[in-house]
This record gives C-alpha cells, sequence and structure tokens, in this order.
DNA sequence: TATTACGTCGTG
DNA sequence: CACGACGTAATA
C-alpha cells in the first residue's frame, strides 16, 4: 500500500499544512502523514480560517466545523475496501518499494520490489504500470539525474526536483488528483490531511497483499504491542512473536532520506563497485539498515500508530 | 535466469 | 573503522 496525501480544499487555498506546488507536491514524508494528529489537523485549520479571512468567508460557520470534525479515515469503517478510485496512486514516483512494514524478520512475499534507477542502465526496461510515466521527458531524464547527484540531498529533495508534469493546466485549480499521477477523486470529497492507503496495480496476481491486508498487518502488530502492556521496544524477535526466527535479510525501512533517494549517485564506491561490490549505492543505503540489527525504527513507527492521537491506527484499519 | 542488495569476512 | 569481495536471499 502507499500513503497517499490528498491536499482538497473545497473553493479555498490549501491549508497552511500543505503549501500548493502543484507542479509537484513533492514526498510529504510518511511520517509527517502520520504524525498529523487531529490535533494539528485542527490547529492548521483554525489558523487558516483566522489568517485568511477573504478565503474563509465562502465558508459559513457550521461547514468549518462540519469540516473539521471531519474524522481522518471517513469511510474506513464502513467497508475494508478503499472507497475511493486511487488504485493507481504515486507517492514515491516509482514502483512500490519493499519496505520493511511488519518488521525485519517477517517475511511477505508479493510486495513488489523497487525498480531502483541507475543513470547508467538508460537502456533497461523500465515498467509504465505506474502512474507517473517514466519517459525520458519526466524525472528519469539525465538533468534530472544530474541534479539530485548531489551528495548530501535528501530523498525529498531529490524528488522536489524531479521533473513532475502539473495535473492541470498552469492557472488552474486541481479539483480533482492532487499528485500528478493521481486520477480524479470523482464526486468524493476527502477532507484535507486524509491518508489513503492504496493497493497498486502491479502486474497480475503478482501481489497477494491488499490494503485491507496491509493496514490490518500494521495495526494488529501495533494492537500486540499495546494489549500485551509491552512497550513495544524489545528485540525485532520479540515483536515478531518468535525468537527462533531463522535469521533473515533485513529490509530497508523505505522512509529514510536515503531509502527515498531514488538513483544511484554514480560516484560512490558501491556504485562504482557493483558488479562485484554488490551493494546498494552509498546514499542510498538505508539508515536503519546501517544500524545494528536490534534497534529498528518500525518500533516507532507502530508506536506512532498505536499512540496517535486522534486515533489514527482506528481509521486507518 | 538475471538482477539487486544484505550479511559476513578478510584486509589495511 | 572503511573498504572490497563474496555468498546468497529476495525479487523481477
Amino acid at each position: 500500500f502507499r500513503f497517499v496525501v490528498v491536499d482538497e480544499h473545497l473553493g479555498s487555498p490549501p491549508p497552511p499544512l500543505f503549501p500548493p506546488q502543484d507542479h509537484c507536491r513533492g514526498w510529504l514524508g510518511i511520517s509527517a502523514c502520520l504524525f498529523l494528529t487531529q490535533m494539528e489537523r485542527y490547529r492548521s485549520f483554525a489558523t487558516f480560517y483566522k489568517n485568511s479571512t477573504a478565503a474563509a468567508a465562502p465558508f459559513p460557520q457550521t461547514a468549518k466545523i462540519a469540516r473539521i470534525a471531519t474524522p481522518l479515515f471517513p469511510s474506513a469503517r464502513l467497508s475494508a475496501m478503499p472507497p475511493w478510485p486511487c488504485d493507481n496512486a504515486m507517492l514515491w514516483g516509482r514502483k512500490p518499494a519493499t519496505v520493511n512494514v511488519n518488521g525485519p524478520h517477517t517475511h511477505r512475499t508479493g510486495m513488489s520490489r523497487a525498480e531502483p534507477v541507475n543513470v547508467h542502465m538508460s537502456g533497461k526496461h523500465i515498467p509504465q504500470d505506474s502512474a507517473l510515466p517514466m519517459g525520458a521527458d519526466n524525472f528519469l531524464s539525465p538533468l534530472a539525474a544530474e541534479q539530485c547527484r548531489g551528495l548530501p540531498v535528501t530523498g525529498a529533495d531529490c524528488m522536489n526536483r524531479l521533473k513532475c508534469p502539473p495535473s492541470v493546466p498552469p492557472g488552474e485549480v486541481d479539483r480533482g488528483g492532487t499528485f500528478g499521477g493521481i486520477p480524479p477523486l470523482g464526486g468524493l470529497s476527502l477532507p484535507p490531511g486524509v491518508i489513503v492507503m492504496t493497493t497498486l496495480h502491479s502486474g497480475a496476481g503478482s501481489s497477494g497483499v491488499t490494503m485491507s491486508d496491509s493496514a490490518f498487518q500494521i495495526a494488529n502488530v501495533a494492537a500486540d504491542c499495546q494489549h500485551s502492556g509491552s512497550s513495544c521496544s524489545g528485540s525485532p524477535a520479540a515483536l515478531n512473536g518468535n525468537a527462533n526466527t531463522a535469521k533473515r535479510k533485513r529490509k530497508r525501512c523505505g522512509v529514510c532520506a536515503p531509502c527515498r533517494r531514488l538513483i544511484n549517485c554514480g560516484v560512490c564506491s558501491s556504485c562504482r563497485n557493483r558488479k562485484t561490490g554488490h551493494q546498494i549505492c552509498k546514499f542510498r543505503k538505508c539508515e536503519e539498515l546501517k544500524k545494528k540489527p536490534g534497534s529498528t525504527m518500525e518500533v516507532g513507527f507502530t508506536h506512532a500508530l498505536t499512540h496517535m492521537p486522534g486515533g489514527l491506527l482506528k481509521w486507518a484499519v
């Protein structure tokens, strides 16, 4: 699944939390999404309506209240299926990454692997099933790659430099899909800050992971920690519930800056020595994998979900 | 089967 | 420690 922040604000400029960047909304970060608590959301709305009286004028008080009071996942408890047609929504601008959602030792098959973009592999087949066309005139251009080649560039920086074409012509307001690759949401109105978890079309039957499946995976892990009364700070094996689990390769977290980088730098030792080194680009090496096994981020991830004010986890399920 | 990249080990 | 080489798990 993917986290998609829907920045939709009827008849008014976007709220402060999501500045308008129609050319490329960029990556807001899972952490940014998840830590958009109800309180922050309320504050965002309040500030917005307070500071932009002109924009807020058309909004009656009842509408404002109703809008702020809208839960983050308004339809989630009605059905396990995604209530909005965002199946091919893109967030990272690449195929879904095999990220560590369920824990470092909890292997899930069927999740698509990342499609690393190597600037030296121009002839390599690039899947077109993602929502953002990865054509030569898109963000895979040598220019974009070169721009991202700077060493201490964050993933977000890298994404922001990518050439995401506007989803609507300049001057128009995007009322439908906010990201360039997101199809219009039709008549469905979602409050700003909504996090939509979607599945992706990744080939026929290639993924057995559904939106609800993944959501429940996260929910169950978090809930288990909560119900067991543990601090969720145990070892990965403990998190997995089996200390005797055979040692497996850890997977990249998918959310740290290096993980969010899309391209190999091409100049680091790992890139230059790829044939024999078998190592990922130094600037794409997951921060979590650099650490010794045992101190993992998914602890914080699930902790955030579990203890988030406003019950985001509840809505996510 | 080919590719990617994690884990480990030897070396300096 | 960093680095390179290698085995090999995971995936396309």
